[in-house]
DNA sequence: ACCTGAACACCGTTCAAGT
DNA sequence: ACCTGAACACCGTTCAAGT
């Protein structure tokens, strides 16, 4: 086994690599947004020029490509068992949410990567068996399996007031000047807007907004899945086809 | 990331507007994706210098803010009538569906935007009258407007294969290449995966792809309308609550 | 009211060269 | 193998000035 390279320079040269790069990207984005995530400002972060980046990547896509495969990676997929396939989905959603819930600002890098990566592949194999236990049509388990993922990343983009600051106090102050300027729409035209007030701005309970959520997703995809299962029996509450609905 | 630099022949001097420089960016996001989208590209389109811009916005934020107002403002709302809720609320998904599948590069603009604008305001102030003539509860129906259209979005973003250029020889070369990128894939590891194959890059009837997405939508909504206004008598298919499933 | 010239700080990327 | 120096084309934005 060879020595370790020994590095004469002064600092912390050597820690560059691929997922140290990654990981300060994602932190940086976290907390200043997606667009504060330069590879000048990564560089000047890890002590060394913006050259340095092109040995360990091709070109910035990829470094969001890997913060992408990151997340996907830091997601838990639960277990396969022999419980109810709906069950399994909704934990299976739950896990997804956990994982990306933590990182707003970069959710939406995952959407179009799920197939990128291992991680991402084991995401999609998983749902897919799912879909499939549940009885869905081949023709219809991955356009499915894409409305659930980009559903939970969009849940997380529109979390009311998610995107206000992070300090508690800046953010109530923003919801409070939004919520006045509503307050000051006509009520006669935007009735139910203004009724709706500061809800529109601000969750008071986020755990129970992604439950909702994540209950709305399993119980159209169960609707769906029983028709697509029985067309013939449709009922009127989940009719795919044929209704007079203009 | 800079895009190759096509640039496209510059119009007449005199017709810069606010509406003109907002179709401007909205074309050329359409053609080439938003991050083409310059001050500097767009000025030399409308033969001006970069700085004329900045008369009439404050800065290129507000372009994007104008990009989603001028997108939501092109969605006819249908009208509202005595129709039952389910089926007006598919109508208003529908058209928002319509008036965003043209712009898949920048329809996620308008997800953190509908609050900001007439026409977005409509479509909220629609979308909330429908939910409360569904019985949904005041606390809940604004979290549900905001999944609503995040889901449709999402859809949009996610749809398969949408982001392989636009001739259709060059699209079918990246499914084909994907594809059979995925074959390669161990088989034993990723079935689904495997067995899903150029499902997961190409859609082979998209308004069918929107059509069933919609549906799922719709069904879950009105699952979980009828449980949060009937908790008591919970179906086990659509339970909110107290459910085992882990 | 509407636009430009000049200037600034910052950006991604290439390439030859250094160790 | 891993990184830098120098250079390039492009970016958003400010501000005083022109009409």
């Amino acid at each position: 086994m060879p020595a370790p390279p020994r590095r004469r320079r002064p600092i912390a040269r050597g820690t560059l690599s691929r997922d140290a790069i990654i990981s300060g990207a994602i932190e940086l984005a976290d907390r200043e947004g997606l667009d504060a995530v330069t590879i000048r400002r990564l560089a000047h972060h890890h002590n060394v020029t913006p050259m340095a980046f092109y040995w360990h990547f091709d070109d910035k896509d990829k470094i969001l490509d890997g913060i992408a495969e990151q997340l996907l990676a830091g997601i838990d997929v639960p277990p396969l068992t022999d419980y109810p396939w709906r069950d399994q989905l909704k934990a299976l959603l739950e896990a997804v949410l956990a994982g990306l819930r933590p990182h707003p600002n970069i959710a939406d890098l995952v959407s179009t990567r799920i197939l990128e990566s291992d991680a991402g592949l084991a995401i999609a194999e998983r749902t897919l068996e799912l879909l499939q236990r549940g009885g869905m049509p081949d023709d219809n388990a991955p356009e499915i399996s894409g409305y659930l993922l980009a559903s939970l990343i969009g849940m997380i983009t529109v979390e009311p007031g998610r995107r206000f600051g992070g300090d508690s106090d800046e953010r109530d102050d923003e919801v409070r000047v939004r919520t006045a300027s509503l307050m000051a729409l006509p009520p006669h035209k935007y009735p139910n807007v203004v009724r709706a007030g500061s809800r529109l701005f601000a969750s008071t309970n986020p755990d129970a907004y992604y439950r909702l959520g994540v209950e709305m997703l399993v119980t159209g995809l169960v609707g769906v899945a029983t028709h697509l299962n029985a067309p013939q029996k449709s009922k009127r509450s989940t009719g795919v086809a044929s209704r007079s609905s203009k």
